[in-house]
RNA sequence: CGGGGCGUAGCGCAGCCUGGUAGCGCACCUGCUUUGGGAGCAGGGGGUCGCGUGUUCGAAUCACGCCGCCCCGACCA
């Protein structure tokens, strides 16, 4: 991609409203534009890391089982009068009347909804299990919007519902989801730790958030250094029993936010050396809610005995657009954002320092092709703008690699490499420079 | 929703107290000189001063009302 055909309108200067870096870096780097409070256009670098954190979230729920579809932003209240949460669920639920009078809602959530679609095919113990998810936009009318799109009221979530015959087919459910959420934040280039959550009408062990280590972080997270060692596991969805050992390992250990941190719990179970006391964001949540919804929404099978029985529910959220923010919180520096590669808009940032010189530009062009050719992608700073400009863009921009180009270099025959978050750099070749990018 | 603050050019701000028809830096346009970490000089374009009402000969400036945005708190993916 051609920077000149590609609008990323960077400023040198912080914007006075964004108090939180990702949110700074965000307006900075042009990802994003607000257009209300907690309401956000995405521009084209933003809208292409949403788009890959989509897909990988899209990825590993298709791996797990899950199944997609898309449900509307647009609701009818009737729905959600007849799971009794039209009255409670408050003044963050963003209500709206048609044309005819009619109340509708922007959704906040959609169990109401897939309990409708689910009904229609759910007739028999037969048809279970199910798990279906969706990517769709939410709105939560927040008292307060902030931090840009990490605490915005309109937001982009991958929420799945999972049916199931009974408590012991749903646990195992819960498990193949707690493992994908495992694998998603490994995958989205994040440190990911499950901790046990507020528990459901239900109660029991089966709700747990995930959080994600960033030291700028809006949650304390104090957990046994043990989590952290961990290695991911493996896709292993059908193996109920390994799935049932990776969840107890990953929840055995301690592991709370600070608000249900419980400090004389933390000092007697985990050994000082092994304590970590951190920060991070919560940016998932699994959580176990039996025949709450299907009850009132009649979703039910018919048991092999003849008798009918409520389909047992779990739902799962991954807070998408607020990765993005959370990503940025967990990777940078004091120059600019630091994409993981899962992630980062463009692999390279390609600049030419002297886009008038003829051999510069010829080079340039060249890199750009051989990379492009390799399917790698890259933006292609060819902007008549100044040295500095373009270097300064590209540390702020965080594309992983950086290849530099400049009449120096060119004299020579190379161009300079760079790795966006060590800052090692390297003069190698244009050929050097493709291999080792491939390579990475 | 309670408390606080701010709305003046795309961004950051001054001007307001003490009314006289809008200014600075960055960004943008033109030219020349520059050219490996956000250049220099010269010239230039861009603003219903958030909106409304009022006071006044005259309002960015004073008064009242409204709207928007931000921060702290309670609440949340």
């Amino acid at each position: 991609m051609l920077r000149t055909r590609f609008p990323v309108p960077t400023q040198k200067d912080d914007p006075a409203e964004a108090q939180i870096v990702s949110h700074r870096l965000m307006l900075r780097a042009g990802l994003v534009r607000q257009a209300s409070a907690g309401i956000y256009s995405w521009l084209p670098m933003g809208f292409r890391v949403l788009k890959k954190i989509e897909d990988i979230v899209r990825a590993e729920q298709n791996a797990a089982g899950a199944v997609e579809v898309l449900m509307p932003t647009i609701q009818a209240a009737d729905l959600w009068k007849a799971s009794g949460r039209y009255e409670d669920y408050g003044l963050e639920m963003l209500r709206i009347t048609d044309r005819h009078e009619r109340e509708m809602l922007y959704g906040p959530t959609n169990e109401e909804q897939i309990c409708e679609i689910a009904a229609e095919f759910l007739k028999s113990y037969r048809d279970l299990p199910k798990n279906l998810y969706h990517i769709q936009w939410k709105f939560r009318d927040e008292l307060r919007p902030r931090f840009g799109v990490m605490r915005g009221r309109e937001f982009l979530m991958k929420d799945n519902y999972s049916f199931d015959v009974d408590a012991a087919a749903s646990r195992l459910s819960y498990h193949r989801m707690f493992l994908a959420y495992l694998r998603t934040f490994q995958a989205l280039g994040l440190t990911s730790i499950p901790v046990r959550a507020e528990s459901g009408p239900i109660g029991g062990d089966m709700s747990h958030e995930f959080v994600i280590l960033a030291d700028t972080g809006e949650s304390g997270v104090f957990c046994d250094r043990g989590i952290l060692d961990h290695p991911v596991p493996g896709p292993v969805y059908d193996d109920p029993e390994e799935l049932q050992r990776i969840v107890d390992q990953w929840t055995g250990p301690y592991a709370a936010t600070d608000d249900m941190h419980e400090p004389e719990r933390f000092e007697r179970e985990v050994p000082e050396e092994r304590r970590v006391e951190a920060r991070g964001i919560e940016v998932g949540h699994v959580f176990y809610f039996g025949t709450k919804y299907s009850e009132k929404l009649g979703v039910v099978v018919d048991l092999p005995d003849g008798s009918r029985v409520p389909v047992e529910m779990g739902s799962y959220g991954i807070g998408v657009s607020r990765l993005v923010g959370a990503i940025i919180e967990a990777g940078h520096d004091d120059r600019g954002i630091l994409w993981p590669a899962s992630v980062a808009p463009f692999q390279v940032g390609l600049a030419n320092l002297r886009q008038n010189d003829p051999a510069c530009a010829e080079c340039a062009a060249a890199m750009y092709d051989s990379l492009t050719g390799a399917g790698v992608e890259v933006l292609y700073d060819d902007r008549d703008e100044r040295a500095g400009t373009k270097l300064a863009d590209l540390d702020l921009l965080g594309f992983p690699w950086q290849v530099v180009v400049g009449p120096r270099g060119v004299a020579q025959g190379v161009v300079e490499l760079r790795a966006r978050a060590t800052g090692e750099s390297a003069e190698v070749s244009p050929e050097d420079a493709l291999q080792r990018i491939q390579g990475a």
